[in-house]
DNA sequence: GACCCAATCTTAACGCTGTAAATATAAAGG
DNA sequence: CCTTTATATTTACAGCGTTAAGATTGGGTC
């Protein structure tokens, strides 16, 4: 399947850039950021490996642009889970994304690959855009002056929970559900008392 | 001063190990995780590469060391703070330490180098550990059936909050600071009402 | 419909990496 | 002093990301 139908066989490939967004997602979930490799890529969507350098400066900006949609993802399934009971919902939302997309979350939360390079500063917009978001919707739950020390203070649970989960530190699936549901409980506690609704 | 005094300039090295760790912590705050280069070190130490291969396994052998190291030192971090009032110093202790080491925090944090090879499962017992000795501190200042949750969820903020600093998602140094002191300062307010003190 | 052009892909090659094998050197023990 | 053993070296290999030069193709124009 790593060619289009109409171009199966053929010398051009038909939609390359987004085959190799897809193997590159899948490589992330098999072995994580360090898995990415541009050969292996290459091999998976069956072409060669300079072919990518048509449609990318380089494996840096496939990571880069791999993680954009994973903030994209990430945002859709949030604003799907705003229908339940708020913050605890949506704290179940992320967690549950991180989860899923295990290897993409940690690229979206490392410092791209070289950690020297300029996708890092591009991928710390895309963090501070999402937390933006976040803050934006914490915004009329709560008092003005507390919105950014709250909104922090959410994002650091969440997340922090999600890389120890994502991490295999919470236990098996099963028990590692339950024990998410008992922190953002307790993350609860600490903002509940000044709700403004 | 690569080389030991009384071996300066023989064949030999002196402490080669050592030397080893120093260079790949030092890399490891150049440049994180993926900086984290056997050529480089030996380079760096002024031997051969495979040099290192006589006290080490691999190249993530040697990652797995500095991370054993890493902590170690967090620990005598946390250790020293205890004298200071309770939960917050140690948070902030603990942040101080991601912060002052964020290449070693991330390295500890991460799945190894490869996140596939056993140096994973290795990392994962030491957090485990890490984590116990938290949860031991607090056992005394808890109801017993909320140890575990509520260990969780400092573990999830300090370390959510830690990582965020790291990636500079917080602003400068003096306001990320202040920023951090008051998140902590929220995440009290969880727990202080069933302190059983 | 033939032609050129631009886009796309290929093969070949470079310098880098981690690692293995074979070899040289030095330190330690009889 | 000679041998053994630990330690380091040189050489080599496969794989990586990336560049340069050439082949193949589809689309737009006369």
């Amino acid at each position: 399947m790593s060619r289009t139908e109409q171009h199966e066989g053929t010398y051009h490939h038909g939609d390359l850039r987004k085959a190799i967004l897809d193997s590159a997602r899948e490589l992330l979930e098999e072995g994580g950021p360090p898995a990415l490799s541009l050969r292996e890529i290459a091999r998976r969507v069956g072409v060669s490996a300079p072919a990518a350098y048509h449609h990318f400066r380089n494996l840096e900006a496939i990571a880069q642009a791999v993680a954009e949609q994973g903030f994209g993802d990430l945002a859709a399934k949030l604003d799907g889970a705003r229908s339940g009971d708020g913050m605890h919902a949506m704290g179940m939302a992320y967690i549950g994304f991180a989860q899923a997309n295990s290897g993409l979350y940690r690229l979206m939360f490392s410092d791209g690959l070289a950690a020297k390079s300029d996708a890092g500063s591009a991928l710390q917009a895309m963090r501070a855009q999402a937390f933006a978001t976040l803050r934006k919707a914490l915004e009329p739950q709560v008092p003005p002056d507390q919105t950014q020390a709250l909104a922090l203070y959410l994002w650091s649970v969440t997340h922090g929970l999600a890389l120890l989960a994502i991490d295999g530190q919470l236990g098996g699936a099963e028990r590692a559900q339950e024990q998410i549901a008992q922190v953002l409980e307790v993350t609860g506690r600490a903002l509940s008392p000044l709700a403004t609704t």
